[in-house]
RNA sequence: GGCGACGUGGCCGAGUGGCUAGGCAAGGGUCUGCAAAACCCUGUACGCGGGUUCGAAUCCCGCCGUCGCCUCCA
């Protein structure tokens, strides 16, 4: 419904148990981790640029300081590649003993894997570069000596009325419940009119607005949609490019289209040809995947509300054409009634120079 | 306590040394039989206090607030 678009691959941890054993013999190797009654763990000191991401310096972190450290390690900064086996717990063979993989070597060995050792871009959320990321890239670029991720780009939390929305206070509203609310596509403009690394309130009110935002470019389509395709405006892509390009500022990008679509709609009420501001929207409402094409569906019941006006039609554009002819002969009473009868229906018309247009809300 | 991110007009949100995005809402106007849609106009904002500068929302210092992280959770 929001027009996502699926993985390429959704790789699973416990199918790939064998390469994280290899890679931890690895490091083992390397001198940079060592195994310590049935568990492994990586030395962190050993690397040299631990905490660049976080911009962390290793005696500032107080570790320890919520759970008591284990007694296995030989510091406290580091972290399990592997953990031996807990009664009851899943766990696999490996060269240490029955035991399962520690919770960040997953990625890294996933990472080199599927997108190889050194690759462009690393996502994630704002809660996880310390110490997840952090971790991922010791033990990465220990274990291959090469950079493992080019960019990282990380996302801010979503809140709630003020606060974070987490899973075990209950405070929170499933993508579901949202999607049942508001238009999908309005859920779609909501979070990208905000840059992505910046923390973002859901909110009713924010919701609505981004609703109501998108109505102005679903009626625009409305408007334009008889275009017929032509060559798009450079100087409006050029600068939705840019945007784009500039760290995904999307944001700043949707103001690039809703500029032009004023550009347009002005044109169009002098009435002059826009097709070439209109083709740049269209293209730039299809890389931020809005689909804004209003449902075609004629499958609203009007039999009631043709039979209380004395119409002998069966569908809303009988309607909508009853409505012209009563407008053309001035009886502005009808015409307003059958109106106000689609509008109880959700249904509104727009009148044009080229007569009615109609659309549900 | 430490580290980090964020704090922009009524609201939401880009930007980041001079040229005052964009959206929503509001008020006024044009158009319309009335509406809807659209267009035009109006509102001069950057948490607080210092400092640098000809000039700061934008740089520096100090505060305050919100959020995140500081676990062998994923």
């Amino acid at each position: 419904m929001l027009g996502n678009r699926r993985p390429t691959i959704e790789p699973k941890a416990t199918e790939n148990i064998d390469e994280m054993i290899a890679t931890i013999g690895q490091l083992i190797d390397r001198g940079v981790a060592y195994e310590s009654d049935g568990d492994v763990y990586f030395s962190v000191r050993s690397f040299e640029s631990y905490g660049k991401l976080s911009r962390h310096d290793l005696d500032d972190l107080r570790t320890g300081d919520r759970v008591e450290p284990g007694a296995q390690k030989h510091d406290t900064l580091d972290f399990a590649l592997w953990k031996a086996a807990k009664p009851g717990e899943p766990a696999w063979e490996s060269p240490w003993g029955s035991g399962r993989p520690g919770w960040h070597i997953e990625c890294s060995v996933m990472a080199a894997k599927y997108l190889g050792d050194d690759f462009d871009i690393h996502g994630g959320g704002t809660d996880l570069i310390f110490p997840h990321h952090e971790n991922e890239i010791a033990q990465s670029e220990a274990a291959t000596g090469k950079r493992f991720a080019k960019y990282w780009m990380h996302n801010g939390m979503l809140n709630l009325s003020g606060e974070k929305m987490s899973k075990s206070t209950g405070h929170f509203i499933t993508l579901l419940e949202s999607l049942e609310k508001w238009d999908p596509m309005a859920v779609r403009l909501f979070y990208l009119r905000t840059h992505y690394r910046k923390p973002l309130e859901f909110s009713r009110a924010a919701l609505d607005d981004a609703e109501s935002s998108l109505g102005r470019l679903r009626a625009f389509r409305r408007r334009t949609s008889g275009t017929a395709g032509s060559v798009a405006d450079v100087g409006v892509l050029d600068a939705f490019r840019a945007h784009m390009d500039d760290d995904l500022d999307v944001a700043g990008a949707l103001s690039v289209i809703f500029e032009a679509v004023r550009a347009a709609n002005a044109k169009l009420d002098a009435g002059d040809d826009a097709d070439d501001l209109v083709a740049a929207v269209n293209e730039a409402l299809a890389v931020l995947g809005l689909d804004i094409d209003d449902a075609v569906a004629d499958d609203v019941d009007v039999s009631d509300l043709a039979a209380e006006l004395g119409l002998s039609v069966s569908s809303v554009d009988g309607l909508v054409a009853a409505r012209d002819t009563a407008r053309a002969d001035r009886d502005f009473a009808l015409a307003d009634a059958i109106r106000e009868g689609l509008s109880a229906l959700n249904i509104t018309i727009e009148d044009t120079a080229d007569g009615a247009r109609w659309h549900r809300d």
